[in-house]
RNA sequence: GGCCUCGUCGUCUAGCCUGGUCUAGGACAUCGCCCUUUCACGGCGGUAACACGGGUUCGAAUCCCGUCGAGGCUGCCA
């Protein structure tokens, strides 16, 4: 047996990276660099009908921009004459056979077998009847499991324990469709044992499988992987995670403006949890606590608001030039209109607003005029024409002393304050003229942000509701 | 229906293996207070959980059994 850890992750490009699989891909990449092995990543694209270049594409591309490179690659299509040896080799022993029954026939067996509370399998009489299909005959490559023995199936799961099936309970389960067309039982079971895998890590998804894959095994003669399934994440009801309660794929979260290093801090933590109570660790910090044993067995629910934080927290301690550039670069792909220089200066005055990228949407006033309703100038228990009088008094103000200098302004509006009794007064109306919003940062930050003349002009716009 | 897995605050979880230190700890969310021109940030504080029933034991969240509940698989998909 080979000692080297060699994980891999198989995905099959037939929908857009779910966030189920990268944090399988996550918990694989930990584990092999934990332990100087290998990353492999292979394309499962043995179902001709569904899988699709553009979700290969996909593949690649998101988990790539998670950080999350592999040492090798491969592709099942490229494959087929590893499988087509090893399923020939299995027929040729007996210990594979063509099943010709129909699907009708199957339907039926399986139907019967459903009312009569039995397990649904199908045990075949074509087993070593060495039968092939005749032209237009159509039929599958199934393994020839015996029925009759008691053989219990016993593997260890690093992180359930022992797990017991009982074989006679599978039946003879399809392997192929042809020794050209493998199912994903036969091609996994012969890739991991090709690539020399040590570990398997999947979802718990595949639990159930396992004992097919291992009979699969000890009919190819193949050593057993040590297995480890990973809870499952889960929907608001704890159902498997899915569309329709949020987003899931991550190129979507990736279009919000979620980082990768919150993605990946967030995902680390869902089913794993590092000893000490820290929330917040990097990629190489969530890779150095890694440990199999750690791992939950409950599936999690996908907490929304959970990553928001995290993605928030993220986003505070990036040092302000690279958030600049990456607020930038995300606005521009959303094709939100800015402009590298302005993005620059408004930094300080979003960072620890913002809890994803996306939510710069919020701060639209900084980039064009706003609209606003007359009525929101007016100061809580005051008559609007007070707002008026402030307004009048701030432009000029402004007109007089400019906006770069924020202390002297501040001071100046904070005067303007105490003449007509509070600040809210003052600084109310002055926001609303400015961004139409009731809430903002501070109106004398945004000021010195859109600058003089537009700071006037809004003064003086809001000024002409008066009339 | 059959097989398998799981079950601590609303959510993610610590603790469980090696029973007492658990009047069950942390984080997100939520609520309240402080800061304050609004919002955010920050600070302080509160509400909130061992699914249930038996057993073992001086003592059980921790060990055993059962019940209930949830999920996964049950494809000529992966």
């Amino acid at each position: 047996m080979n000692s080297k850890v060699r994980v891999r992750i198989a995905p099959s490009p037939t929908g857009f990276v779910h966030i189920g699989l990268a944090r399988t891909a996550l918990f694989n990449y930990f584990f092999a660099k934990k332990n100087k092995g290998d990353f492999v990543l292979r394309i499962e694209d043995t179902d001709k009908e569904r899988s699709k270049k553009e979700f290969e594409e996909d593949i690649i591309n998101n988990l790539k921009w998670l950080g999350l490179n592999w040492d090798e690659f491969y592709r099942q299509s490229d494959r087929v004459d590893i499988y087509k040896k090893y399923i020939e080799q299995l027929l040729k022993s007996g210990k594979a056979f063509w099943c010709l029954h129909t699907e009708e026939e199957l339907e039926q067996e399986s139907e019967r077998q459903y009312t009569a509370k039995e397990a649904p399998r199908h045990i075949c009489e074509h087993k070593r009847k060495n039968l092939k299909p005749e032209s237009g005959q159509s039929g599958v490559i199934r393994l020839a499991v015996d029925s009759n023995a008691d053989n219990a199936i016993i593997f260890n799961d690093i992180v359930r324990g022992k797990i017991k099936f009982d074989s006679k309970l599978l039946g003879d389960f399809s392997i192929a469709k042809s020794p050209e067309e493998p199912l994903y039982h036969m091609s996994v079971v012969v890739d991991d044992y090709e690539m020399k895998i040590s570990h398997v890590i999947r979802g718990e998804e595949h639990l159930a499988n396992t004992p097919k894959h291992i009979l699969i095994q000890e009919a190819l003669g193949f050593d057993t992987p040590a297995y480890v399934h990973l809870p499952l994440i889960l929907n608001k009801d704890r159902s498997k995670l899915s569309k329709r309660h949020g987003a899931v794929s991550v190129g979507e979260f990736r279009g919000q403006g979620y980082l990768p290093e919150a993605i990946i801090n967030y995902l680390g933590l869902l089913g794993f949890t590092p000893k000490g109570d820290r929330e917040v660790l990097s990629f190489a910090e969530l890779t150095g606590e890694f440990e199999l044993e750690r791992i939950h067995k409950a599936g999690a629910i996908f907490d929304y608001q959970k990553l928001d934080w995290l993605n928030g927290e993220y986003i505070k301690k990036m040092n302000p030039q690279n958030f600049a550039e990456r607020l930038f670069d995300f606005m521009e792909g959303q094709g939100i209109e800015s402009g590298r220089k302005s993005v620059e200066n408004i930094v300080s005055l979003v960072q620890t607003r913002l809890r994803k990228l996306s939510d710069i949407k919020d701060f639209d006033y900084l980039f064009k005029e706003p609209e606003f309703d007359k009525n929101l100038l007016k100061w809580k228990g005051e008559d609007i024409g007070k707002s008026f009088d402030a307004l009048r008094e701030v432009l000029v103000i402004v007109e007089k002393s400019g906006v770069d200098d924020m202390s002297r302004l501040r001071d100046m509006l904070n005067g303007l304050s105490e003449n007509i009794g509070g600040k809210g007064l003052v600084f109310w109306p002055f926001r609303v003229a400015i961004t139409g919003k009731e809430s903002s940062p501070d109106p004398v930050e945004v000021a010195k942000v859109i600058g003089k003349e537009k700071t006037i002009a809004r003064v003086k716009k809001a000024l002409n509701f008066e009339k």
